[in-house]
DNA sequence: CAACGTGATTATGTATGACAAATAAGATTG
DNA sequence: CAATCTTATTTGTCATACATAATCACGTTG
């Protein structure tokens, strides 16, 4: 391996793939976001999380700057690094989700959810209903299908986020595309815990169906409708198992 | 400056400042963002954004770090970082909302961002009116406050952002708070474009404390409805006068 | 000639050491 | 006692060396 005989042997093990700044921002950050450093907590300087991951001070700087750019730090000369306050954090984006889901409770979290999503994807229905572009409209038809050949619970999981994104997409609004990564990265959970719970999951299909039906009849109300109506079942099957929602939340 | 010799006098001149990163971040960041570099793009290597922004490959890696976080680029050994698609950006990152706004024609950006709150300020209000904390409450009706006492346009703006991340606050959904930054961002700039235009803007008080009352009287509906009835208003402002808004996006 | 391995090439990834700049906190002085 | 100077600490920047991964061209071989 290392030729060089001025560098120091270092305790290098698993150090063998790269990406070493990634793992620390996913350290650090998840460190954040589960409260072992709350906000307006001083982090531990460079040098010593180099330390702590057995890295250079290099990597560490490259992972802080990760965190910077999520509004979960500020750093400053001579103070260090800073937890910034809760709102300040970007909430919305991939990596803070993933973070923020392993940490805590997913329960919470996902009641948030839900409850943009009713605000949200009516809109976003009614909006496709007028703008979807044939194309769109083929992509969302063919994430039903997938659902429908989907043999068990497991495997409609991945079609049903697919469903929910071309419906995002159809809507034709830059904003809205982005939110979408965001319940990707949730809905992903939620589907897995609600397939599993929803004691009669046919149903879905034929919900899912008369969205797809509005929206290929240009009928914007009924889109809206027919999404606050798929919604609304989600959150009974939410509702009728809460308590198992921990449990599930520990398994990633 | 420089004592050492063995360092090679850079033609340092503005770069007492820390922070180069950060501009370098911003520099490549504008540049995707406004379409000088594509998505799938192949960018230039670090050595040569160092070459071109006369920093050190340290700086140049820290900032495409950061525009990595923010899913504007994948970097892979002997490939380099290459542009991703669109729908990956995370277009409700402050920063690049920020790029965004300074590099396009602003119009297109304004009229997703009203599009969003109309579907989004409505369901918040409705959760506003019925969690709304007293200090909450208090928050907004200080902003109200400081709608009032603005003697002109100009200094109505900043407390009409204050009113509408207080509404979102009230709502006590935390996937709605940082959904503020986002709309903070673009609001400065939405409310200094309308304030100039709105030929009556004395309504927008009456229009408010609406808003103001059904929170404080716990009427969801009413908040429902009375937020619908704001923001009319600003698509009317929009509307009356669209053909400016180009001319005001190129101000900053 | 085609398929395959193989090494050269080139970009990012990591490590290290040195120095600059900023600032909080303590020491000094008028 | 207050203003100022000094010091210590931490981030910010730079330069250099090497590691690693992946592509590409080349040559070998069936």
């Amino acid at each position: 391996m290392r030729q060089r005989g001025t560098i120091p042997a270092r305790a290098a093990a698993r150090r063998v793939g790269s990406r070493i700044h990634a793992e620390l921002a996913a350290g650090i950050g998840a460190r954040i976001l589960d409260g072992t450093y709350p906000p307006g907590t001083l982090l531990p300087n460079e040098a010593e999380w180099g330390r702590m991951f057995k890295a250079s001070r290099t990597a560490v700087r490259e992972a802080i700057r990760t965190l910077n750019g999520k509004g979960l730090l500020v750093s400053k000369p001579k103070i260090g690094s800073r937890v910034e306050p809760r709102e300040r954090w970007n909430l919305l984006d991939r990596d803070v989700i993933a973070w923020h889901c392993a940490a805590m409770d997913k329960t919470a979290f996902l009641i948030s959810l839900q409850e943009i999503r009713r605000i949200l994807e009516p809109g976003a229905a009614f909006l496709a209903a007028r703008r979807r572009t044939p194309e769109q409209l083929a992509r969302l038809e063919e994430a039903l299908d997938g659902m429908r050949s989907a043999t068990d619970a497991e495997a409609m999981v991945a079609p049903d986020v697919r469903f929910h994104l071309a419906l995002l997409a159809c809507a034709n609004n830059e904003l809205l595309a982005p939110f979408g990564i965001v319940i990707e990265q949730a809905l992903a959970n939620l589907f897995a815990f609600t397939t599993r719970h929803n004691s009669k999951p046919l149903i879905v299909i034929p919900l899912h169906k008369a969205v797809v039906d509005a929206v290929a009849n240009c009928d914007s109300q009924g889109a809206h409708e027919a999404v606050t109506m798929l919604l609304e079942d989600t959150d009974n099957v939410i509702a009728t198992a809460p308590h198992e929602s921990k449990a599930a939340a520990r398994n990633l």
